[in-house]
DNA sequence: AATCGATATTTCCATTCGGACATATCGAGG
DNA sequence: CCTCGATATGTCCGAATGGAAATATCGATT
């Protein structure tokens, strides 16, 4: 499993909020499995990187946005990761507008994979 | 001059049509130049990139649609670049997905660039 | 004090990416 | 037949990427 690069037919959005960082649906969805399973490793494996790979990223989205956007504890019972409020905030806006671009761009979408087929069965 | 990543604000639309097959905002400039110069060259040289890379780029871009999306040819004084009519049909639609996505989410980034100031005044 | 589970961090290494550069190729025109 | 301009293609090499694995750290619980 090297590259399982979703969503095809579908659409790609990273949103770049300033020079040094942007958001797209690889941090998004890490930052979802984080907040799901409470912790960055085990997101990590259901994601299928490296924890090393997925620390880096909480490493830019924290230092990327004004604020936090995950908190990680280590040690005792307490240890784990979640979102902080702003990075919720950050993911559900995100996913609204990942949502409202699908519905944007469904038609033109549709239009690219009909021409597609087209011009592909003509060859 | 490195990675001069630009559109601050805005959105990286990508748009993936099928497993080995995308189109975004750089493989977009890059047909628009062509289609503006007659040449890859010299896209290449607006785009900050080497002709190699274009050309690997130009590669893809025949080779992952249907068909061909630009046409080349050396030699005699037809020599250049140019896109075909697929080619131009993919760039006018994918610059409609891009505006139709810039509209659908101007609140919301808004709304995050404001939670970023916000986040970073009280630091 | 020892254990446990998860985060934090480093080292090492294979692979990939891409730039720089050198050629090769083509076809019209001089 | 030689030049010209642009495409086409290969080679070489440094930088960046990222995985694997080992180690360190922390704090509550036992």
């Amino acid at each position: 499993m090297k590259k399982s690069n979703p969503t095809i037919g579908l659409s790609h959005l990273r949103i770049t909020l300033s020079e040094s960082f942007y958001i797209g649906p690889g941090r998004a969805d890490l930052m979802e499995l984080i907040a799901e399973t409470g912790s960055i490793s085990e997101a990590a494996k259901r994601m299928g990187m490296s924890y090393k790979r997925a620390w880096g990223l909480v490493q830019v989205l924290n230092e990327g946005f004004g604020a936090p956007l995950i908190e990680a504890s280590r040690g005792g019972n307490a240890q784990g990761a979640s979102l902080t409020a702003a990075g919720r905030e950050v993911l559900e806006r995100y996913r609204g507008m990942q949502e409202a671009t699908r519905k944007a761009i469904a038609r033109d979408v549709e239009a690219l994979g009909a021409l597609q087929a087209d011009m592909s069965k003509q060859k």
